[in-house]
DNA sequence: AATGAATGAGGATTCATTCAT
DNA sequence: CATGAATGAATCCTCATTCAT
């Protein structure tokens, strides 16, 4: 009640069912009819909040790139030496690669974007390096580029391999890079 | 004359020419028609050749998986030593993450469908146990899986980057990972 | 029946469709869907015979000046002497003057074009070069301009008033401009 | 502060940008959206200011048609011998139909609509009624109609031609339909 | 008095696929 | 064996208009 003819919290709706699309249906799966069906707006309504799919695409994009930054961050700030750094990687490599995968699965639609569009490749490169920054802070600026990218190749292989390799390979390949000769 | 009447090398030339049409706009952007009129060949030859889009799909990422394994094992078979196959492993990762950057573009649209399509993560799988098969030989299984997540990331990292690392960054993460305590 | 799989007649049909829908509700009114119906052909139809509106208008009304042309020629032709060819061509002004109005209709609707797109420009140019032609063998060339331009005009006035003159004011004037002082 | 709430030059500020937008897009592209944002007034002023399309249309033209009829009038109130009529006549139909030629394409955009609509046509009525008067003082009523339609169709020739006709011959043209056998 | 949020209808076009030849 | 003609469904997007504020 009370909002009368305008419904505020439409945008972000969309946004949310935009999201929720391409993990089953990936990027090329979206279309204005799928998403205002899935959202429960109408057809018109798309394109009056978005100026078309490019533009929706990106802001959902965007959403989903602030949310994983975030709760990474909020992760390792909670790690207050070295050693819970470690575990708290280790933890979000796994969580990330195991169950729903929902995360990963937005990730590859995004660098598969990415890859071949300069606007999605600066969404994709100031996410790096804010992850990176969390990093830096317990590991010095190097090992943090270091481990951000075995972070990323672990989880990616753990997410497609039928057998995913256990905890603690993770946490030893992890070990060994923040670790100076 | 020749040749008789059929043409043999078509089928492979709509292989390629879907591979190139990924790379320019992507998975999303395959149709018929516009393979057809990239390798030159009649709209109705496609449906002739293959059963339809996701067979021609699949096809045409098990050509590259193919393709980029066997230069990946060729590369890697040239190294006789530990150090020489650490100097292998950086040219590799350089070379897919400079430059026009096909490879890397294919790799993420591959890995956005095996995120959700099961056949294809069987194709990604194969590849990865493949690839995984000449780093072994010189670094033992464990490290072997460690230092081939630790390629997709850098590689990754590097390509999506606008300040790409230096090679003397790539040399030392795969010496650390290379390197028991 | 004997076609079995194609309509050869289909193309001539959805541009004889296209200027019947001009007519009734000017250029604007074109759409793939309306004269998709009027045509009695499938929607798919219209696509794929012409690569666009663009392209079905422009045929359209190439068909009509050729038609409209060949018609005024054949009149002229007709002609056997000065005399005759005035009478000719009072003859052809006040048809298409009168009654439906279908030439005058599509003309106009020509000229708006033509005044925006140099394509449709050249069409009338065409036109204009090849309406000339007859009247230029018995006016010769500066007078067969002058009637020309006469014709146009005195057609459309009598078109679009509502008590249009009478065809001895049209005899005058072409007298007028074809007789020297 | 001066004028107070309101805007009253808006609505004469959407009635040209109609105007200038026909010229560059035709009738079929006028919209609401587009002349809106081509006056800088917001979208909810357009159906403020006019009960819909046809009526912004329908007034836009009047507006047209006064303002070329005031020309024309002034124009010809300044010539004080049918000789002088004759100079100001060529002169009109050379302005109408060099340059941006703007009341061209305005001009036949509206004879467009009036072939298919009376209330377009009760509008031309008018401005050819208006246009004759000055023409009628100085040649009478019979000659003016003529000369009138002489006018249309050379401005009309002219424009359309790649290689418009020189001033002599409209000189020429005017003079044998203003001059008696 | 003035406006922007909202929407269903309809716009052009692309498409995978079928099938007669 | 090979192909191009054909089409209905679905694509993105624009639109005039309504109406609560």
């Amino acid at each position: 009640m009370a909002t009368g003819h305008t419904d505020p919290q439409r945008r972000e709706r969309i946004l949310a069912a935009t999201l929720d699309h391409i993990i089953d249906e990936g990027v090329a799966g979206v279309s204005h009819r799928k998403i205002a069906a899935r959202a429960g707006v109408p057809l018109g309504s798309m394109t009056y909040h978005f100026k078309g799919i490019d533009q929706l695409l990106h802001e959902a994009f965007t959403h989903f790139t602030d949310h994983v930054a975030a709760i990474f961050e909020q992760r390792l700030n909670g790690a207050h030496s070295a050693e819970q750094a470690r575990e708290a990687v280790t933890d979000l490599i796994h969580e990330l690669s195991d169950g729903p995968r929902r995360d990963l699965i937005l990730t590859h639609e995004l660098y598969a974007l990415a890859a071949r569009h300069p606007e999605y490749r600066e969404l994709t490169r100031k996410w790096m390096i804010r992850s990176r920054q969390p990093l830096a802070r317990h590991f010095g600026a190097e090992t943090a580029r270091q481990l951000d990218a075995l972070i990323e190749g672990l989880a990616l292989h753990r997410a497609l391999d039928t057998a995913p390799h256990d905890r603690q390979l993770t946490r030893e390949a992890i070990r060994r890079i923040t670790t100076r000769a």
